[in-house]
DNA sequence: AGCCAGGTTTAAT
DNA sequence: ATTAAACATGGC
């Protein structure tokens, strides 16, 4: 099945999907020479999607490829699926408002112009990845998160090339914490990776529910899941569920982007952030998402090796 | 060489 | 109430 999609203007395709590409360590997003592919699951099946830019930033156009081809019952919810993965429809207009009236953010958003929040596809995937990366650097945290791929997830063969798919809550809730621990993540995390795929997959926990709920019914709620702490609901309320109202304030990345970025001089607190982040209202999660993306670009400006 | 890098919980002071 | 330790590994 072959399709165009038209998002929401300004979109730039490659600096948004590119940030996967910066991470080859990361298998189940891909993206290289201006190709972005990678494996969604859509009721029991897997699917490759495809997508390259076919237009302009201003007047922005993709075309996309799905193989194999879905059933006539699954194409609707893939097309919504894959915009939601690439952010398309993501609206940049009040965030761009109260960003470029301030003199330190408008350069910011001025060299990331189009940039959109991409998501992951389930709450699930961002929640496992949050936790995955507690604490660690990211090249060594996705590291660990591909070996938990190669080990648990899929593969889909399409045209002689073989993709990894990200494991599914019933097969994670099967493995056994020393397995984890012996790809090099903590007993702890082990232990909380495979608690939360129990939960999923035997149907008590229902993240995608939770996607309007408020912040605080989200976090309460999860926070109560040993391992789960309030940075990891809120970097995966903006990954996993767009909440852009979300800030993850202790993030050690983000604290020292909003020191540099917007000129401060000490290292500063969450309370700092999230005052400095409070006039981008309900867009103040894409504020910090802005801050990271070009904190990242500046510690990793390369790609990074395997 | 030693400390720091995209946290969070538990247990020992 | 504070602090230490736990997961890997490269850069400074």
């Amino acid at each position: 099945m072959k399709f165009v999609i038209v998002p929401k203007s300004p979109f730039n395709f490659d600096l948004t999907v590119g940030i996967h590409g910066r991470f080859p360590a990361q298998c189940v997003d891909l993206y290289s020479n201006g190709v972005y592919e990678r494996v969604l699951r859509i009721g029991e099946k897997n699917h490759l999607i495809k997508a390259q830019s076919a237009g302009l930033v201003k007047k922005p156009r993709l075309s996309v490829e799905v193989l194999p081809s879905p059933g006539e019952v699954d194409k609707k919810a893939i097309k919504k699926k894959i915009r939601w993965i690439l952010g398309a429809d993501g609206d940049l207009k009040e965030f761009y408002g109260v960003g470029l009236a301030n003199n330190k953010f408008a350069p910011i958003i001025k060299k990331l112009y189009g940039l959109k929040a991409v998501h992951t596809p389930t709450i699930f995937e961002a929640l496992i990845i949050a936790i995955t990366e507690q604490q660690l650097g990211l090249p060594v945290a996705i590291r660990l998160r591909r070996r938990l791929v190669e080990r648990y997830g899929e593969i889909l063969t399409v045209r002689g090339k073989s993709y990894h798919v990200f494991p599914t809550p019933s097969v994670l809730s099967r493995a056994k914490p020393p397995d984890i621990r012996g790809m090099g993540l903590s007993t702890k995390k082990a232990e909380c990776i495979i608690d939360i795929a129990k939960r999923v997959a035997g149907g008590e926990l229902r993240l995608e529910e939770m996607r309007d709920w408020s912040l605080e019914q989200v976090s309460d709620s999860l926070t109560k899941i040993k391992g789960v702490g309030p940075w990891t609901v809120e970097y995966m309320m903006l990954r996993g569920m767009g909440r852009y109202d979300a800030v993850p304030a202790d993030d050690i990345a983000l604290r020292s982007s909003v020191t540099e970025f917007l000129g401060e001089k000490k290292r500063v607190s969450a309370a700092k952030v999230r005052e400095l982040l409070e006039p981008f209202g309900k867009y103040r999660g894409y504020a910090a998402f802005y801050l990271l993306y070009t904190y990242a670009l500046q510690k990793y400006p390369q790609k990074l090796l395997l």
